[in-house]
DNA sequence: CTGAAAGCGCTTACAG
DNA sequence: CTGAAAGCGCTTACAG
């Protein structure tokens, strides 16, 4: 772990100016030196294992060469598909990853002036959960660099790209529907949060569709985590009439579903179907495995880190529809994955 | 987004030098100005929104307030709480956490050299698995920085940190000796791989212990996922006689394993009772819930950062404990979480 | 076409 | 005690 060497190192090896080693290892195309010195030069950085220095090269092009994502919670596996998703996007370009955790920045001011502040990153990528420190944070980081909100509608003025949840609940609700299911309920997330409102209108969307009504006393909303889901699905089940089929908006909210079902006695698929948005390998070996939507949460990474690269992701113009709606990732489109948590409601067998 | 002030905005507003300036904002104890002075140049900092320039402090300290993190797998819950930890405990130090991932890294020069040699981290933490790439990796990388392994021994002279993963295993198996099983099987990880050995060594250790004998039948070892665990736990079902009871080296892969058992038709925990090192949120929500012992995992990666900050993760002398077995982190114990999966053997209850 | 020089924004040893 | 100056390692407009 000797100092590391510089261009001026190179330079002097190699008997040209600090100049012209950086024309040449940066494939300068106005460069015309001697071949052999171009050569030597090339030998000479690879001999001492020359790499330009990072900060030298932020600081002279004011421009740092990494990308910032915060998460809310790296355990999640939907955020996990997000964070590879950038994480591989960033690397293809060249680019560094800097992770970070938005309820820790919304509790430690220190932290956040250092990630957002400091000019450490180009851009920021806000994994959105309708927290509600989230528009706030969101905004002030938007203040200071291009920044871009991921699967999430637009917030407090930010630029956002999202997933077709509308059409991933639609898919789900149409395949209970075509088993033969007339009496599906809707378990969401956190009430009002955006993601849950679009996989509501794609469930109520798939109802209307094929004239079936919809039951406020069959919507349960209530939190992102599989404690709630445990919850909903125990109302549920002492509804009066109780649903043959369960549609859940996510997935982490699902497997608290099932197994509420399960302490109730209740099979899972003969007494009732359950399906969920996003799919996490876990619960393809499940009891019952789940029949889940995948929707592409690594693209929203990806596609995230390639505006932010591309520029696109500055002060949005006014009616921009990154701003007003959001960008919707429809490519490649919902999947449906059936596995063992669906079948057709129990007359109909 | 206009131009971030500098040092020399907020100096030529307080009409005092950029040195001043930088001494009164870094706390400077000899820094001897009038109060009033002193406290213009806070008021005019807190106006500008002055925010030191990250690169150009890198540049000026030759260090970067910056350290790096290579997982496997993002999607592992493992790693999760690993990363969560390590993210944690270097925002809590000021630092930045650069994520990235072992198998990228492997396959892209560019990306290692990006990661590695251009001095954007001050250290770096990689999680070790057992790949054949990691070796030559880790050695690479701690040539240029200091490097510390973790949840592996020390590889290729590289310091390491780990769990107690011999304790854990034993207290596995402790457990389903006082259940009163004398039938007990091992499912490991990658056959050779560190971890699943000091796992296997504290299996034996509890069955010595006790004068059970170790049965070469019962144990198999295949790789460290859910498939590799339905295919270890296919086998071991087919055994002659068969065991009562499996101890299962990860909970990644008991969870393929538990699969295995219910396509098989064999009861978890009535014929068969099944527990796993390391706790992830979904497995308390199985079919049965799974009885894990939980490790801090987390603490793993604040523990590294906390080497790599106060400098003892340089180059190890000879002999250092770290170098040569690996720091153990036994505080706090491995702990026994009692779920669904186990229970006494048939005969039994 | 190539080299010397300036300058990105800091920190700190040094001179006054 | 405070200011001016040097210098971290680059890139690039400019002069030769």
């Amino acid at each position: 772990m000797s100092r590391r060497p510089s261009l001026s190192d190179v330079a002097k090896r190699a008997e040209v100016s600090v100049s012209l080693v950086s024309r040449i290892l940066s494939g300068d195309a106005t460069v015309r030196a001697r071949p052999e010195t171009q050569q030597r030069v090339h030998e000479v950085a690879a001999e001492l294992g020359y790499q330009p220095h990072g900060a030298a090269r932020a600081l002279r092009l004011s421009r740092a060469g990494a990308l910032g994502l915060v998460v809310h919670e790296v355990s999640n596996p939907i955020h996990a598909e997000i964070i590879r998703g950038a994480q591989a996007a960033a690397t293809a370009a060249g680019q560094v990853l800097l992770l970070s955790d938005a309820p820790e920045l919304a509790a430690n001011a220190d932290a956040f002036a250092q990630l957002v502040g400091t000019g450490r990153i180009d851009g920021l990528m806000w994994q959105g959960s309708g927290e509600d420190y989230d528009d706030e944070l969101v905004a002030r980081a938007a203040r200071q660099l291009p920044t871009v909100l991921v699967n999430s509608r637009p917030r407090a003025g930010v630029p956002a790209l999202r997933l077709d949840d509308e059409a991933a609940a639609w898919l789900a609700v149409e395949h209970l529907i075509e088993l033969g299911h007339r009496h599906i309920a809707y378990v969401g997330g956190r009430p009002g949060a955006d993601l849950t409102e679009r996989r509501y209108a794609g469930y109520v969307g798939a109802l209307r569709d094929h004239d079936l009504s919809v039951r406020p006393e069959w919507t349960v909303e209530r939190e992102w985590d599989a404690p709630a889901g445990h919850a909903a699905m125990a109302q549920l089940l002492a509804a009066d009439p109780r649903p043959t089929a369960v549609f859940v908006a996510n997935v982490v909210v699902a497997v608290g579903a099932l197994a509420a079902a399960r302490e109730a006695g209740v099979a899972v698929p003969e007494q009732l179907s359950v399906i969920a948005v996003h799919d996490a390998w876990f619960v393809a070996h499940g009891a019952p495995p789940l029949t889940t939507v995948r929707l592409p949460l690594d693209r929203l990474g990806a596609e995230a880190v390639q505006r932010l690269l591309s520029g696109e992701a500055g002060p949005a113009p006014a009616g921009d529809p990154a701003t007003e709606r959001g960008i919707v990732l429809a490519d490649p489109p919902p999947k449906l994955l059936v596995r063992g948590s669906t079948t057709r409601p129990e007359g109909m067998r």
